[in-house]
DNA sequence: GCTTGCTCCTGTAGCCACTACAGGAACTAA
DNA sequence: TTAGTTCCTGTAGTGGCTACAGGAGCAAGC
């Protein structure tokens, strides 16, 4: 069994994270020591490196929760899994074509912008009334 | 002079945004009328639709006022502008990479993982032990 | 004049996923 | 014993909003 530090090495989670975590209801409540120190098992660190794993590939902590307890009842779990990372998919790709499309915008903007003019155009056009309301949406953030 | 209805519809800015902005002093306060309504001059709403496209640009609120205080002093700022634009952008192009990288991952991850299987590989790939540590870092999220 | 329905007001709490701190208790090593 | 480290709980802050409660103002129709 190993301290919460030893769990945060590990796991790769932050210790903070950890105590969140369990307070959150997102991992089970360790055991506890003697003097009121909790106690980690190989397999609840597992856990916490699974569940830093999904994070660092964008899952949200809903979309672990089901995973985990996909993990527990571990008959023919994939078919959810499988949609659920595809859906994941699809929303990377929308961020990926979200941030093209903003970095073109910021480029064709920035462009025109040299040291030392007087008025800045880029400031300029976005102070404009009616300049590219049609592409720059409301498409989430 | 426009109600913060009126405002909110010519700037795209929610009407509950705009009096965040106040609060948090990104946009100066209005003029208010009898009944104690706020009244925006069209100058103040080319303000909140300057502050909204640079939001859709995906610029923080911190340098939005930077820009915000540049219009003001209206010489030569644009030295600072393309400057903050650069480091945006390569905030934006350092962001597309992670999602790049991250979509590979998960795409190998979920490859193996086919309908009706009993153990889902990719679940129990990211519960092993040393799995992919090296590639997938504590990088910002 | 009165009602209906819309817009607006303030103030506060919630969202996500942490992170940071204060003030104290419990271990460990010399 | 003492010093230093790790741990504990509880609370508040981050960014950028969004949502709601409970009330007030205002315009149009009867």
């Amino acid at each position: 069994m190993f301290t919460i530090g030893k769990a945060s090495e590990q796991s790769g989670v932050n210790i903070e994270t950890i105590r969140y975590y369990e307070r959150m209801g997102i991992v089970p409540k360790p055991g506890r020591s003697a003097g009121g120190r909790r106690l980690y098992s190989s397999n609840e660190i597992a856990k916490l490196r699974f569940v830093r794993r999904c994070r660092d590939l964008g899952f949200p902590i809903s979309i672990i929760q089901t995973f985990l307890s996909l993990t527990e009842q571990d008959d023919r779990s994939c078919g959810e899994v499988k949609t659920l990372a595809e859906n994941h998919l699809d929303e990377i790709n929308a961020k990926i074509e979200n941030l093209t499309r903003l970095r073109e915008a910021l480029l064709s903007l920035s462009s025109n912008c040299d040291e030392g003019t007087a008025a800045c155009p880029m400031l300029d056009s976005l102070m404009q009334d009616g300049f590219g309301e049609d592409r720059a949406g409301q498409s989430g953030h």
